[in-house]
DNA sequence: CGAGGGGTTGATGGTTGTCAAGGGCTGTGG
DNA sequence: CCACAGCCCTTGACAACCATCAACCCCTCG
């Protein structure tokens, strides 16, 4: 069930199989979302967190006049809201993009692992601060990007996640995203996603149909997102071998 | 020393006598950094965690063409670097925006507290994910704020923020950047930054001169900026009590 | 067959960036 | 005490990127 999640901290970070056993026996039900509904409110209290198993999920802010923002996209094996278990309420709402499976995990089961595995305790940590990393390069994006440089670098972001958690398949991964939730996260409005997207299909480096990301020189895409995967840490950190 | 720190924390949860002494036993020399110099450098290893004690400091993330997109602003008693704790390299520099005075906390230290003090290693783990609601906050400014709201909604932030240490006095507040500097964190360029300025001051609800934020309304000036305070956590947790 | 959601296109406008020049303050050295 | 350098701030003219508005198309599903 939560084999991506293990992919996902493994490729971090070393899990003993007694930390293994820890975290699927945290595991207190399996629930399904549908698309475009939302999983966690705001504000709500929550006294589980959830692991996401299939399908994308997201982070949204809704302003006042109604418009949504994204904060972060997540794909399989991500915690959408570890967060929680020390916030106790969110900032944000999370939604599912498509039907989603999930994994609950009770914060009383959290406080467990805290207080019993150490070294658990940092992977879960780091994990939250691997979402901080991923909020940085988004502010860049929005920052500074151009439209045409932030979406090859959302691409980018996602190929790399997917990758994985092995949902990427010759260049190829499923974004069940429409233009419109594609303009939420990017900062944009539908219509320059829209034209955009066709800028980037001319270049020959990706292309976006179907909801299927086709990812043609993933080299030459990260050359025009100014995508540098270091923020990702692919790589196990050699202090914890 | 860590006055300003225990004030921060304590904001938003209890601190035991006995945490407390480990936190300042944790402090193992105290620093100072020049204006415009660099604390720490991405991707370099680090086996210490930095307090600022007083001065601004920021995170940013330097461009391929040698633009800066500051990705956090931090005020006395704030951690700079606490997530290096668990990435053990930054993804983004840490720079002294003003003369400030920094307090090191080996990694060492801060294990040890992971595995001696499960509710301070909660505390400290929400610290970092409070970092992530203020990163959020950003995307949302960046993507979908004008310049006007969101230079206010930054002003906002940060009064909160510092009044939180009691840097507030009548309304008033230090903010020791340049204008060139507010366009680094606000996404803008210096001569926008400039007239937005002046269109603010124009509202009479918040000036900026000389290095100083003088806020005369706060209730409009967080209208202008959509600001919602929620997203800091200024409530300790019942949970905690 | 009709409705509705999503995608596409064109025309137009506004917010912000770019470029360039000048002004004012502050510190330093003659 | 004055001259000057350098940094920062300010202003104007113009351009670019992206938003807005509106219409139309296509596909799917009831």
């Amino acid at each position: 069930m939560i084999d991506k999640h293990l992919l996902k901290l493994r490729r971090r970070d070393l899990i003993s199989p007694e930390e293994e056993v820890a975290i699927r026996a945290g595991v207190s039900s399996i629930i399904k979302a549908k698309a475009d509904t939302v999983i966690a409110r705001h504000g709500a209290t929550l006294d589980v967190s959830t692991i996401l198993l299939s399908g994308i999920a997201a982070r949204q802010i809704e302003m006042l006049d109604g418009r949504r923002q994204m904060t972060e996209l997540h794909v399989a094996g991500d915690f959408l809201d570890l967060h929680s278990f020390t916030l106790k309420h969110l900032d944000h709402d999370l939604v599912a993009l498509s039907d989603c499976t999930l994994a609950l995990v009770p914060h009383a089961h959290l406080q467990e692992i805290t207080e019993k595995y150490p070294h658990l305790t940092r992977v879960y940590w780091f994990n939250t601060n691997l979402d901080a990393c991923i909020h940085r390069q988004w502010v860049v994006s929005l920052a500074r990007r151009s439209a045409l440089a932030r979406m090859a670098h959302l691409f980018c972001e996602l190929y790399i996640r997917l990758d994985i958690v092995g949902l990427v398949r010759g260049g190829t991964y499923d974004l069940p995203l429409t233009q419109d939730e594609l303009a939420e996260t990017l900062g944009l409005t539908s219509v320059h996603v829209n034209r955009t997207l066709q800028e980037l299909r001319r270049t020959g480096y990706v292309n976006f149909d179907r909801k299927v990301v086709s990812v043609c020189d993933f080299a030459a895409l990260k050359e025009v997102g100014e995508f540098d995967d270091a923020y990702l840490y692919l790589d196990r950190l050699p202090e914890f071998r």
